[in-house]
DNA sequence: GGTTAATGGTTGATTTTGTAACTAACAACC
DNA sequence: GGTTGTTAGTTACAAAATCAACCATTAACC
C-alpha cells in the first residue's frame, strides 16, 4: 500500500543482517553438513577446539555465546563421530576438557581452509575500507 | 593452542554476521514474542503486509526468501490471531490474497514504531558513514 | 477434451532448538 | 561434619524448523 513509506523492511537493521548472514553461511553449511554431517553447532565447537586447543564446555560457551544443551548436544555429536574425547578433570570432577582427536583434528584443517577461502570469496565483493568499517559495524553490534 | 593463528574464529565473517544478527535482534524479538505471542516468522509476514499491502504467500516468499511451509503456518497463526484474512482469488482459484485486519495493522504500526526505535538505538553506536557502508555491505552479502 | 506437467498452498513425519528440571560434584558457612 | 548454595553438564519435554509428500487448480499440449 504505502510504497513511499519512510520504513522498508529491507532497510531495518536485524533483518538486513540476518539476511546477509544467512546469504552468508549457506554455502558454507552446505559443506560441512555434507561433508561430515555437522550442525552449526558442531562445526562452532569443532572450531573452538581446533583454534584455542583443549577447552571445557562452559569456556566454549563463554566464547561463543551459545547455550550449554547446544553445546552437550554438538560434543556428544562429535564424540560419536570420533572427532573429540572427553578427559574428566582431576582437580574438579565436574569438568571435562575436550579436545580434537586426530580425525577431528583433520576435519577441523579441512574445514577451516574451506571457510578461509569461502570468506575471501564474500569479500571479493567489497573494497578494503568497506571490509573494515563492516567488520568494526558488526563487533559493536555484536556487542549489544 | 595456536593463539597466534592467522584465521580467528572472531573474524570469520559468517560468525560474525551471525553474532551481530543475533544480538541485533534479540530485544525486538523479545517485544513481538511477548506483546503478541509471534514468532519471527510471524513478524515477517505482519510487517510485508503492512507495508507492501495485499499480497500473495507466494509473494511474500520472493521478497524475504522464506520457504512457503513457514509462511503457510505463519499466515495460518496470524489468521488465528484475526490479524490478516484471506481472500480466494477469482481468476485462479489456487492463489489466496492476504491482507491485515484492522487489528493486524494495529499491532503492525505498534510494532513498526517499536522496531524504528530499537533500530536507531542500535545505530546510536555508529557514526553516519559507517551505517551506510554497512547497509551497502549487507545488501552486497545479502545477494549472494 | 483428455492427458501430462506446473503452480499455490497445506499437511505430516522427522530433526533441531529452547526451556526447565535434574544429577553430581564442589564450596561456604555454621 | 552437616546444611545451604553454586557450578558443570545432562536429560526430558515442548516448541519450532525442515523436508517430502500431498491436494487442488490451472496451463500446455496432443
Amino acid at each position: 500500500m504505502d510504497k513511499k513509506d519512510v520504513f522498508e523492511l529491507q532497510d531495518f537493521l536485524p533483518y538486513q543482517l540476518n539476511q546477509a548472514a544467512e546469504a552468508a553461511s549457506l554455502s558454507f553449511q552446505q559443506i560441512y553438513k555434507g561433508r561430515y554431517g555437522m550442525l552449526r553447532t558442531e562445526w562452532r565447537v569443532l572450531f573452538h577446539l581446533g583454534l584455542y586447543g583443549q577447552m571445557t564446555a562452559t569456556e566454549i560457551g563463554q566464547r561463543s555465546r551459545m547455550h550449554k544443551t547446544k553445546i552437550s548436544r554438538a560434543v556428544s555429536a562429535l564424540e560419536e563421530k570420533r572427532f573429540l574425547t572427553r578427559a574428566r578433570d582431576a582437580g574438579d570432577r565436574r569438568v571435562e576438557t575436550l579436545a580434537l582427536t586426530s580425525v577431528g583434528q583433520a576435519a577441523y584443517r579441512d574445514l577451516r581452509q574451506i571457510a578461509q577461502t569461502h570468506e575471501a570469496q564474500l569479500l571479493r565483493a567489497l573494497t578494503y575500507e568497506e571490509v573494515a568499517v563492516l567488520r568494526r559495524a558488526l563487533k559493536v553490534l555484536a556487542a549489544f
